[in-house]
DNA sequence: ATGCTAAAAGGACATTTGTCCCAAATAAGA
DNA sequence: TCTTATTTGGGACAAATGTCCTTTTAGCAT
C-alpha cells in the first residue's frame, strides 16, 4: 500500500555524502505536481525522501487506477530505464515531496559499476514483483469489505492520510462503494 | 498473457553451448506437474524452453488466482532468489514443459560476473513490472466483456488453448460470468 | 464398448456494485 | 468574510456478477 525502502534511501544518502551530491539532486513537488507524467519520456531515476506520493494511471474510461502510495525511500523512474519506453504511470504528490534524482545515464553507471547498488536495484525489482501480484491476487478473489480491511490494518491512519477518492481508485470500485462499505462496517 | 522472452532464451541456449551446460540442466515437466509450489523453498531460477505453464497463487478462499501464463523465454524463481523469501506462487505445466534450471547459487554467481546477464534480468524484471501494472489497471478500470475482448485480441486462439476455469482464474472471475460474456458476445 | 470423471453450458435467484442524483460539510479563493 | 469548488454521505434504482444447481458433452481408463 504505501510502499517504502528505508535501505536504499540510506545508500542513496551516503552516495551523496561520498562525493556524488552533484549527481543526485535533491528536488522538492509540492502537493498536486505531477513529478513524472504518464506517457511521456522519463529522464532521471527518482528516490522519495520523505512526503507522500500517487502513482497511478489513466484508463480510456476516464478512471485512474492508483498502482501504489510512494512514501520514503521508494523508487520510480527505474523501470522505464531498463525498459526504454514512456512512463506507464504518473508520478502525483499527495503531501510536499522532497525526493532526490539521478539522471538516467547517471544511474546506469552506477548500476553498472558499483555492485551494492546494482543490488539493491534487483532486490527492489524483485520486491515489487512479489508485492504487486500478491495485492492483485487478494484484489481479485475478496470483496469490497475484506480488500478495506486488509487495508486498513496496513495502515491504521488511512481514512486521514488518503482523501475517498484515492482509496476508491487504489481498490478499483467507486466512491460510492466505499462509502457502503464503511457505513455497513460499523454497524457490525 | 502469454509470456515470453526470446532474447533470455537464446542468451541461456547459447551460455549451454559454451560450456556451461552442467550448470544448465535441461528438465521436462509433464502436464500438471508443480514445478514450483507456493509457500515452499526455491532452490533455482527456471527458464521456459517450450510448452505452456500456469503461474498461480491460492487464496484464503480456497480461490486460484492466475498471474501469467508463462511461454517459451519466460523466468521464474528469480524474484524469490532476490528476496530470499519462499515461493508466492505456484507454476504448472499445461502443456509438456521444457525448461532450464540453474541452481541460485550459480545464478547468483552469472549475476555478479556476466554484465550481459546481469542487465538482461535487469530488463527483464523491468518489463514484468511493467506489464503487471497495466494488466491490473485495466482489468480493475473495465468490465468482464472488455476484458476478454483484449485477452482474444492477445491471443486469438485462447479458448483453445486454455481452460475455461483457467481464463476465469486469470481475469478474477467465475466461470459462470466467463460464460455468460461469451455468449452475449455471440448474440451481438 | 462401457462406465466414470471432469469440463462446459446455462436457468433461476441472490447479492454486490455501479449509476445518477442531491444535500450537507469542508476546503480554497477572491 | 463571503462565495465557489470540492469532498463526503447516502437514497433509489439499474446492471453486473456470483451462487447453486442441473444437464450435456467430451475425454479417459478399464
Amino acid at each position: 500500500m504505501i510502499r517504502i525502502n528505508i535501505e536504499l534511501l540510506n545508500y542513496i544518502e551516503q552516495l551523496r555524502v561520498h562525493g556524488k551530491s552533484e549527481l543526485i539532486r535533491e528536488e522538492v513537488a509540492l502537493v498536486g505536481d505531477k513529478i513524472v507524467k504518464e506517457k511521456t519520456k522519463v529522464f532521471s531515476v527518482f528516490i522519495v525522501k520523505n512526503g507522500l506520493a500517487k502513482c497511478y494511471l489513466k484508463e480510456d474510461t476516464g478512471e485512474d487506477f492508483i498502482q501504489e502510495f510512494f512514501g520514503e525511500g521508494e523508487v520510480f523512474g527505474e523501470v522505464e530505464c531498463f525498459t526504454n519506453r514512456f512512463s506507464f504511470c504518473t508520478i502525483e504528490a499527495l503531501t510536499a515531496v522532497t525526493y532526490y534524482r539521478i539522471a538516467k545515464k547517471d544511474f546506469m553507471k552506477l548500476i553498472q559499476s558499483d555492485k551494492t547498488f546494482n543490488n539493491l536495484i534487483l532486490s527492489l525489482m524483485a520486491t515489487k514483483i512479489r508485492y504487486t501480484a500478491l495485492r492483485h491476487s487478494y484484489n481479485q478473489t475478496h470483496d469490497v469489505e475484506q480488500n478495506l480491511a486488509r487495508l486498513r490494518k496496513n495502515v491504521p491512519d488511512l481514512l486521514e492520510k488518503i482523501s475517498k477518492k484515492d482509496i476508491a481508485n487504489y481498490l478499483g470500485i467507486t466512491v460510492r462503494s466505499l462509502n457502503r462499505t464503511l457505513k455497513s462496517e460499523k454497524s457490525t
